[in-house]
DNA sequence: GCCTAGGTCCCGTTA
DNA sequence: TAACGGGGCCTAGGC
């Protein structure tokens, strides 16, 4: 057959013996990705028990290890980046151990019976994502006009105890303005994060105001920064970094 | 070869007209993983664009679309469960058009060439899992003096415009409190949430005073607090839930 | 390490 | 549907 594909390393149903081997010589090195009856354990934050059922294990070559099954975006059981100690039990029993030091947690997987294992090189190229928060602010930043008319820009990224301060301005008559900038309509965390900036410099003696600028808004966050003096500008995004797809 | 495995409905390396005609027969039937050489774009909340890597695709029967690389628990992209997938073929090249409706957004996956494709039948077993906020909130329901000594329950999960309290007291003088409570150390945004919690029900002319209840909190949220005639209240959950590992 | 914010967050629940 | 809280959220960045 001249079906092969260059980055499939191995790919073949298993017996326990051999998905150890696999493992022992491939983690790390290559992504494997397994169909096997599995029961689960994890004991860390919280702590889980999954019966055993069939899933569909990957382990990356960073160490981490997702568990999928039938439905949802989530895994259903996970470890980020960490190490992995492979142990046979028995015959037909292989247990994968996958520890995270901080916080402390354990995953660990019981694989029974035979799997389809495929060991393969994938890419790790990354994308270019457009229209993100940091875009938007960038935007306002080169024109605070659109915040405030005659507003100029004094500062973005400000570090405070309590977060980092998107944008700060200097309205036409002098004034401190902090302003919270999101991407999508804004909630009642939001109008918080705003207000809490506005408090702190407040505290320190300065006479400052809050706008939280955002495409849209809910009713109750609306409310929220009238009862307590901040402001809502609305602002969508140019598309300047639209994508449009064939 | 005695090698098979029931649970895999069928596994190969298949040409674009084959991938096809798979995706067509098991798209919501069974989940399909692939390891395809392809380019993606993503078009919808944010947008974004990935050049032409392998990598690994997982189509669930629920919809979900899910594309890996070689690290991080993230995928690269992917689109939520209930998503429409339309096919397209040329000479060489397979398109996957993953739609979803509201809001809508599209993710396109350019597949060239050959692609390893395991069409499976995967579980849908779920998992029981302990230690969650929940479960403590139960705890402290059942025993409110571990909040307060001699404190009452009123209520539990009290909606208001702001959002939903977790617990309603009464202590031993007749007042109300509410009680907010993480399951982790308590940081910045739970003290906001129980203030806003705490407002609403004095703008409404009623004397409350306001717990935060957690193992654990940060300095400032803890300096919040203070500084907002708050208080805060150290709760480790018992280890009733804990699962100990073999 | 702590702590905060952002995310195409996802997901469940309730009004 | 909108809107909010929870999550083993993950991840990046500042200190």
């Amino acid at each position: 057959m001249g079906c092969y594909l260059k980055e499939v390393i191995s790919s073949g149903i298993v017996e326990p013996a051999e998905l150890v081997e696999l493992v022992n010589k491939w983690f790390r090195r290559a992504t494997i990705v397994m169909v096997s009856k599995c029961s689960i354990s994890y004991s860390g934050r919280a702590s889980s028990i999954a019966r055993e059922s069939t899933r569909l294990i990957i382990l990356k070559q960073d160490g981490t290890v997702l568990v999928h099954e039938s439905v949802g975006s989530n895994p259903l059981n996970w470890q980020p980046r960490s190490s992995i100690v492979t142990k046979k039990i028995s015959e037909s029993e292989v247990e994968l151990r996958a520890i995270r030091v901080s916080p402390r947690e354990e995953l660990v997987i019981r694989v029974t019976g035979r799997s389809l294992v495929v060991v393969v090189e994938l890419g790790d190229e990354g994308l270019t994502i457009y229209g993100k928060e940091e875009d938007i602010i960038e935007e306002l930043a080169n024109n605070p006009s659109r915040i405030i008319s005659g507003a100029t820009l004094i500062a973005r990224e400000v570090s405070t105890p309590y977060g980092r301060v998107d944008i700060m301005l200097k309205d036409p008559s002098g004034k401190l303005v902090v302003v919270e900038v999101k991407r999508a309509r804004a909630e009642i965390e939001a109008a918080q994060q705003l207000h809490r900036y506005v408090e702190y410099y407040r505290r320190l003696g300065l006479d400052v105001y809050g706008v939280l600028v955002a495409p849209d808004i809910s009713n109750s966050t609306l409310k929220y920064l009238g009862d307590h003096g901040l402001k809502y500008v609305k602002y969508s995004p140019k598309g300047s970094g639209a994508i449009s797809l064939l």
